[in-house]
DNA sequence: TTGTAGGCGTTATCAC
DNA sequence: GTGATAACGCCTACAA
């Protein structure tokens, strides 16, 4: 069924179905009702290649996700789930494809081939290579999290540096001497992945600025590398009163380490970090953390994007997040030593 | 840059550039030669509408997951990565989109408007509108889960109904007399969800075969739920000494109200499920379970859709997947009463 | 071995 | 208020 069909069957020309669809130009009445009840019979709809053809837009974008081999974090997942289903809003489609630094064809085909109006990035490094490549290719693209360059480009992030530097205070406020500071991965940290180092540099500069000693610990995104990396820090470092953490998914870990050496939160132990709400208040005791607002991001950047789409030349927006540290129970004052 | 203008610049007609990208006629050394040169030089792609518009296919699959707002469990989640990365080895593009019952507008988009070549569909009931509506819409798909009347469709699902039986076969054999089955929420199984119908079905098949008592226990996909669920369990019914889950999101709940309660697993509480091996075995003590084949469905998904686009006509073929139960250490004999 | 031309289904310009 | 028609970029049957 295409529009001819329907045109044919309701005695009108093609254009004026067109028209009547699109109210581009006005249609009398009757005529419309017609086209209306033939459409609606046979559940016309333009076809979408045809109309991308013509009009030179897809009216999908991209969504490039982490390579599927590594399980995504629930802040992640939080953040896919809202893109579509701000895209869904406005009547964008989304074409989901894992990415690594290129996984040059998909990447390819879905850029040169023009599959996509736009493109959202995530699990951006300081250095990404994705990014000339989509300037290249004048593909309007939305980063979520940003590169040491991140001037001329869409993005939007959440304040990593600033953060892990605020929790850091609040332990040092607490009278906490020693503190750990547990990241992401190794790799990930190699790879040059953004949060990652920021958090370092964040955690970098709090410790001096407050007086503190700071140890800091890559971690897994897993829990069975949480667990072990607590125990490494209880086990090296039995100094260390307190942590921040910017591994989320690791965190149950945590909690069984601690317990295993019987140690309990905050009592013996404080935890801080940046984190997806669910987890942070299904840690036990609920953890003190600035809340990563993961859905809001995902709608941000459909909004940036569209507007990066409808104005090409608009100049580069960008908006980054500094939610709140959430006061719930995993921190407390530092435990006097004997 | 399109076709014409590569062809322009290589000095050949259009087809003859067609041709040397296809292959599906012979072209000479020196001008496939300078025609690659060109299309390296630009980066060229064929343009995807204008080729979904000839050809009269997208090289694009619709995979409709469940709507957002619910959080996606584990295995899910697994499944929507190997049906990504399956489809990227096909060289096929994967628009993904949330979808209830009939997220009318974005799944008429995509059916209607042609934009994918044939849908997977998750999270299936055993009377799924979306079923009559895709056949009715000629387009190829195949669902993960089953519908009550299977034989006409393609699809690919786990032997919920086998496995919760053999999970109360092997409890009984080790002298459990009353056990529960934690199935999933209430809303979910009011709406037809097969495989917490089918559970129950298992379920209560394998208790009266068996001679046991049991109980059915609904609990919502989250920790929260699954913590106020085996509370309920243990103090409304004491006499439970064991229990059959099919809720992985869930299960960290139940730890941490056995451990609450007191009680240890296995000694004083066997539990025993169908989930993702990741959680079966971050479990503590390592869950006994069947492992879901998450990944492998996944893959096998998409292998069976490219079946069904290939030839529309061919005979519906389905996959019912029946994985071993993996002895791990959350089963143990009944504790003896005083 | 290569070129010409028609048509996929739309939208939009131009003409009535 | 409506209709004929060109054009979007590609593929492929037909011709040379």
């Amino acid at each position: 069924m295409n529009i001819g069909e329907i045109a044919r069957r309701a005695g009108v020309s093609r254009s004026t179905v067109s028209y009547a669809l699109s109210g581009k130009r006005p249609v009398s009445p009757e005529t419309r009702a017609r086209i209306q009840q033939v459409i609606e019979e046979f559940d016309y709809r333009p076809n979408a290649a045809a109309r991308a053809l013509k009009e030179g837009r897809t009216r999908t974008i991209g969504l490039f996700i982490p390579p599927p081999a590594r399980r995504l974090t629930y802040m992640q997942l939080e953040f896919v789930a809202s893109v579509l289903e701000a895209a869904a809003q406005e009547d964008l489609d989304v074409l989901v494809s894992p990415s690594g630094d290129l996984q040059e064809h998909t990447f390819n085909r879905l850029i040169d081939g023009r599959r996509v109006d736009g493109v959202i990035l995530m699990e951006i490094k300081l250095s990404d290579p994705r990014v000339p490549r989509l300037q290249k290719a004048n593909m309007p693209f939305v980063t979520i999290g940003h590169t040491a360059q991140p001037d001329g480009t869409w993005w939007v992030d959440v304040d990593y540096q600033g953060l892990v530097g605020r929790c850091v205070q609040h332990l040092a406020d607490l009278g906490h001497r020693e503190i750990a500071l547990i990241n992401r991965s190794t790799e990930l940290l190699a790879g040059g992945y953004g949060p990652g180092l920021r958090a370092r540099e964040g955690f970098g500069d709090a410790v001096s600025r407050c007086g503190v000693t700071g140890v800091e610990y890559p971690c897994g995104d897993d829990v069975r590398s949480g667990d072990a990396c607590m125990e490494r820090i209880l086990q090296e470092r039995p100094e260390v009163s307190a942590a921040v953490t910017v591994n989320e998914a690791a965190l149950p870990g945590f909690q069984r380490a601690l317990h295993r050496a019987g140690l309990s939160v905050p009592r013996d132990f404080s935890l801080i970090g940046v984190a997806a709400q669910y987890w942070a208040e299904e840690f036990h005791p609920p953890l003190t953390s600035a809340d990563v607002p993961a859905a809001q991001m995902g709608a941000e950047a459909v909004s940036l994007l569209s507007e990066h789409i409808a104005d090409p030349a608009a100049p580069p927006r960008h908006l980054l997040l500094s939610p709140p540290i959430s006061l719930r129970e995993s921190v407390s004052r530092a435990p006097t030593r004997d």
